[in-house]
DNA sequence: CGCCCCATTGAGACGGCTCAACTTGCGTGG
DNA sequence: CCACGCAAGTTGAGCCGTCTCAATGGGGCG
């Protein structure tokens, strides 16, 4: 609960979509470069559209789309999830705020995947041909996009680890954990959180079914390694979540 | 058989590591843009760094080690691999004459995995720093930067879907289509390979026992959609490989 | 030859899936 | 206001695919 008023009211001084700018935001250290200088900073806001907020389930771009722009999550939350022939869904990753998305389809000019918000969100949309003219002109920006991009090649390779040796606990736990410090990162609580996603999404991001979601969360609540009440969740032993996160297969 | 002769001779044409060039390398549509002009090419190449070539076992640089390069292959093949602290080892991929690797590590400066010869192979060593100031100077270089890592992002994201939804014949499947399809971009056969990675290497890429891995081949040798001898396969029903791609489970 | 490594094959165990029933919360409409 | 339907989540029982453990075969090399 105490998180739900944090939360909120961090996207009450960011959805003021008309006046906000890069400076005056308090993630602008997340998306863009410590270091880079107050000039630059207004350089690139200036190029940045602000759009009036996603409600949950809209989409803001769909595989095929044409690849215009990256994103910036400035509140709520996002997934990312293909679609192959057949219909079967991947859920490829969550994004909170801070965090960019959209790398995907800069090689081929029409985006990779579908990109879904989870509540209301609102994002700020870069102009990718831009975005590039400017790191042309601003190395350290060309540099925070190369490392952001590195980050995500990292991050999913991780993901595949837990994909290919971790339990259905470990992997329950390695995404606990990793919202988790996700939050604290923005100075939110590192133990209480409202989940974003469904069952159905952690459970499809993760490789499990919901069954399996469901049983492991509640086995880990008899055992009082977290507390669970539907989406509401309070981590009670990290050091217990650590070790299941090496757990295998 | 004929892949592997095919193939030294196209390690033979480029190992001459005294002369080699971007302009005369026939791999060069791989991994620089092919629209850039002979003179950026040109000084592209200045600051390549074509070393002697490693051996089977051989590795090109570990996790913590300072990051200071990308590599481009040149021939024979090369795996990478993260070590959890447990000692878990995670195959994170496998790659071939043209691609280029080693796009981790530039958000840390440090890299985040392991870089290793499966067999006789010599890579062209990119100083990143450079290739950031030439990145600055040559618009196309850039974008092509972005599309690499883009495109990494992508076939992570793919290999998170097989990881997550596919069974063992699916797995196979697909890692045997795509190497097929790499090899057919150089103009090898798409049919006829000699794979580079042991039994040990596919399954813990795959997520799967070598066990599995080894009794999957043989079903699909028995089957005739493959045929196996040892590291020697054939291809012999590519549409029914396609199908099993989409199993799932 | 004997050793080691890699691969293959078999038998049994087990974790997560499938199927199914039930609960809970929420929005709609009588 | 309650009845109803629907979606999301929980829980149980049984099944199945892959893992584990073990034995065996073959190729390269000192």
């Amino acid at each position: 609960m105490a998180s739900t008023i944090l939360s909120s009211n961090a996207s009450a001084c960011t959805h003021g979509f008309i006046k906000a700018s890069c400076s005056d935001c308090n993630l602008k250290g997340l998306c863009l470069p410590i270091a880079m200088d107050i000039g630059d900073i207004d350089r690139v806001d200036k190029i940045i559209q602000r759009s009036r907020p996603l409600h949950a389930g809209d989409h803001l771009y769909r595989t095929g789309d044409v690849f215009r722009s990256i994103y910036a999550v400035r509140s709520g939350s996002i997934k990312t999830y293909l679609v192959d022939e057949d219909g079967i869904e991947q859920v490829t990753g969550f994004f909170l705020p801070g965090e960019v998305l959209g790398f995907d389809g800069i090689g081929t000019h029409s985006h990779g995947c579908n990109v879904l918000a989870l509540e209301t969100s609102s994002v700020c949309e870069i102009p990718f041909e831009r975005l590039e003219e400017l790191s042309l002109q601003i190395p350290t920006l060309q540099h925070h996009m190369f490392q952001l991009m590195s980050k995500q090649i990292e991050s999913d390779h991780q993901m595949m680890l837990t994909l290919s040796k971790k339990n259905a606990e470990g992997r329950i736990a390695t995404l606990l954990l990793s919202l988790s410090r996700r939050y604290a990162r923005r100075n939110l609580s590192a133990n209480a959180m409202r989940l974003p996603m469904s069952r159905m999404d952690m459970g499809n991001f993760l490789g499990l079914t919901i069954e399996t979601v469901s049983r492991t969360l509640s086995r880990l609540h008899k055992e009082e390694v977290i507390s669970v009440d539907g989406r509401e969740i309070v981590l009670k032993n990290h050091e217990r979540l650590d070790e299941l996160c090496h757990q295998l297969q």
